[in-house]
DNA sequence: AATTCATCTTGACAACGACAAGATAACGCC
DNA sequence: GGCGTTATCTTGTCGTTGTCAAGATGAATT
């Protein structure tokens, strides 16, 4: 028994809403969010989403948490596409892979770097969180030779390319990058590449 | 007529409200911000501050627009402490100011940066943040010694400056920076001016 | 002093998140 | 097969929110 549209019970109502939920978060963005709103896309009761992620955060956490897994898919698959095994131009390629991931869902990109710390590191969301910085820590240390967690100097890369990265998409996707009134940026991928190589040292 | 508590007329709302609307942004985070509750902390009634401000947005734009101005501010403060003239020993002092502003407001730096961007040129929004930016293009032109509008060089370099005191101060406020479950950073400004000395090449 | 007008209040409405109580059907157990 | 249990979804309600409309107040202007 699966998805069946006009029966009482759903199916799959927490994957449909998870999927609805973040089209609307796309469309609407975080401050104009309404579980409502999401539940009516779906056609549901205004309701039914409580059962399944209690309030409104709750399905916010697992739209993050959903984001967190695609985000480091982002950045596989870009290394998958780079034909290189140099663990430099693999960096690189997850960088681009990083942006990708910002500029395809900059709402949820949003979402999932915003304040509110994940709390209990029991939860999906600090799980799906780790995996994707455990990514980087991964090629940094393939790039080093060392691991982060035992070389301060490496873990010093890892906050200066991750801090490269992040900060260009988040400007990216703000639109504030290059001159004030201009557009975007000319090949933004060619610039991405040559300030994260500086923050390779 | 300046302020008076208990008269009809507030005599100096819009300022009131916009110190109000800051504290409230900072408890609650813009998700939580709520125009009825800035009023009544002001002692005002619910729809009082739409005629200063138009809706929610203007408030909050108006909220950005001051938050720019200060943000502008902390990296002069940061500067001017600075004994050192030399171009890189100011540009460092200024992104010091950068993280600085935005560990003192993450709300409103987050808000500042939200993805809206500035519509018109004319807003008095978009000025302030063509000001701020106008500081690091400066500061930048005079590290190199050309104008980043004309060398596109140098405009490189603006962008992975500001990518990287960016990308370093909202992953910071974000608690994302280090270890997973770690401590925030040991020393955060020794960190910052080391990886933002890789940014300059 | 009378009028004008910006400023602030009161009242209303639709939409929202959250809660409680009930309806429906899938499942387990005999 | 029949029955109770339980997860799932609906309906109804409450307090709060943003926005609009209409009115009250008093400062400024003439």
């Amino acid at each position: 028994m699966l998805k069946s549209k006009d029966s009482y019970h759903h199916g799959d109502l927490r994957a449909a809403l998870i999927k609805a939920g973040e089209a609307v978060l796309a469309e609407t963005g975080v401050t104009g969010f309404s579980l409502r709103a999401v539940a009516k896309s779906v056609g549901v009761s205004h309701s039914a989403p409580a059962h399944h992620f209690g309030d409104a955060k709750g399905l916010l956490d697992a739209l993050a948490t959903e984001g967190f897994r695609r985000f480091l898919a982002a950045m596989e698959a870009r290394q998958a596409a780079e034909p290189s095994k140099d663990p430099r131009q693999q960096l690189l390629a997850s960088g681009l892979g990083y942006l990708d991931f910002a500029i395809s869902s900059p709402a949820l990109f949003r979402l999932m770097f915003s304040t509110d710390k994940p709390e209990p590191k029991t939860s999906e969301l600090a799980g799906a969180a780790k995996a994707a910085f455990m990514h980087l820590a991964d090629s940094v240390a393939r790039l080093r030779g060392v691991s982060p967690f035992e070389a301060p100097a490496a873990m010093t890369d890892v906050m200066a390319i991750w801090s490269m990265v992040h900060g260009f998409a988040d400007l990216y996707i703000a639109g504030r990058l290059g001159p004030p009134d201009g557009k975007p940026v000319a090949d933004r991928e060619a610039v991405l590449v040559e300030i994260l190589d500086r923050a390779m040292t």
